[in-house]
DNA sequence: AACACAATTTCATTATATGGAACTCTAATG
DNA sequence: CATTAGAGTTCCATATAATGAAATTGTGTT
């Protein structure tokens, strides 16, 4: 991706992708117009599109209204997706362990996007399995993983758009105001937010790297504001670096 | 897929998508040369596809080998097409009475090309959550539940080579012989499968619609061929029957 | 019946995709 | 060290496939 940019010549398989990413959203069933719309691709160009998607199972449609969503194609490649993920089974004991240990929920998250994705989730109220979260996307700038993650992620920044969301009072909104951040979160080993999510929210993220030291994702450890206060989080911090180091295989 | 033929005009885009399919096979790390071939296209053509997967993250790569697997965007959307599917929902409370009341295992399975992905699974063992097999996959023509949708589906048995898989000795491996037992599956209602899959593994499927009487997919029950008889079996088929008829929803 | 809007189809044009060939990189072998 | 094999990557001319404007069909509402 972002390291990667797209190739010439792959315009029309990279339109059908970006269809497919559509339906990420919370929106779960959605019309041709709306989809060309969305998409800014000619309602032709993208009722073809959409037929390949579908011949394929990778969407369906729904009889009664004709509206599009995700097919069972796209079930089986995700549970792959999901199965085949080696950081994922690795970090499910440390992941319980701290939650253990901190008493609060504990996360590992990957980067899609502009946004964090919740592989897994630890909390102290439930120890059996997922719970949730798990699943949900969150926006990269708002979040302590996220931060953590475009850090230390060569060309991380650019997953990002100039304007960011604020979802609170605290959200930071500028994108040079976060890059402002991230020497520090370099030099401390680990980020942080602060009722920039939700309000009454914190978390403290790192980064947690595979066998090169390539960034892979973030790990978390996340509560109420009132439990997480500047000196708590510090520790967690270093908590957490421990343990991402643990986690990353050795070669 | 085969009541929805590709169009034309979006081979690319098709291209693209049935690379992304070579990894839903329990390999997950494929090199360039091997799924050029694989996919029986030029090597520049699949490397410049592979890199528009990769720079949206449906694809990445092993920093080590080179080699690629599904991305995080394959998992956002996978866990997205999971959560939104809501046959799985509704059959969940269904599957958990049933796997109670015969003592053997429920499932809920969804077509995938040739292929039945079990999208939920119930055993008397652990009543807790999903269990081992959530996510794998099985051939159409050796599982019950795959007869049971393509004699209800539309187009169903295009899914199907005229050369079947011999998983074994009781599979049926020509595509008249299984042709030859759907009338009779529609008659009946269900279909089954005896020791073809597995030595010594049985199952009764029925196929499951939605509002406007579509197949969406089928359920079963299985387990040791020792305990499912054939009296047992047409009782387990009538006692499916009427669940999927529950499951159907009216509009 | 008329109307609005959704989905689908047609077809000429040209932009994009294709693949052969060359090049670069890396590991193994003599 | 040089050579070889095979993996991955880049270049570029050509023609195929993708594109989108316009027309048609389908569906629901008034």
């Amino acid at each position: 991706m972002r390291d990667h940019a797209a190739p010439q010549g792959a315009q029309a398989a990279l339109r059908a992708i970006r269809l497919l990413k559509l339906f990420a959203a919370e929106t779960s069933e959605l019309q041709l117009a709306e989809i060309s719309v969305s998409a800014g691709l000619n309602k032709t160009t993208t009722h073809r599109l959409l037929q390949a998607l579908h011949s394929e199972e990778m969407l369906e449609r729904n009889p009664a209204t004709g509206a599009y969503r995700l097919g069972s194609a796209m079930m089986a490649l995700g549970v792959q997706a999901l199965s085949g993920n080696e950081l994922r089974l690795r970090a499910r004991p440390m992941l319980r362990r701290l939650a253990d240990e901190t008493g609060e929920t504990a996360t590992l998250e990957v980067p899609v996007d502009d946004t964090m994705l919740i592989l897994d989730e630890v909390t102290t109220k439930h120890f059996v399995g997922a719970s949730g979260n798990v699943g949900t996307r969150w926006p990269i700038h708002a979040t302590s993983t996220g931060k953590a993650l475009i850090a230390f992620e060569q060309c991380g920044v650019q997953r990002l758009n100039s304007d960011l969301t604020a979802l609170t009072a605290h959200t930071i909104t500028r994108l040079d105001t976060l890059e402002n951040q991230l020497s520090d979160i370099r030099r401390r080993g680990f980020a942080e937010t602060v009722d920039e999510l939700e309000d009454g929210f914190s978390g403290v993220g790192v980064a947690v790297r595979g066998g090169m030291g390539e960034v892979l994702g973030a790990l978390s450890i996340c509560g109420p504001t009132q439990r997480l206060s500047e000196a708590r989080r510090t520790q967690l911090g270093a908590t957490l670096c421990t343990v991402a180091s643990r986690l990353q295989p050795r070669y």
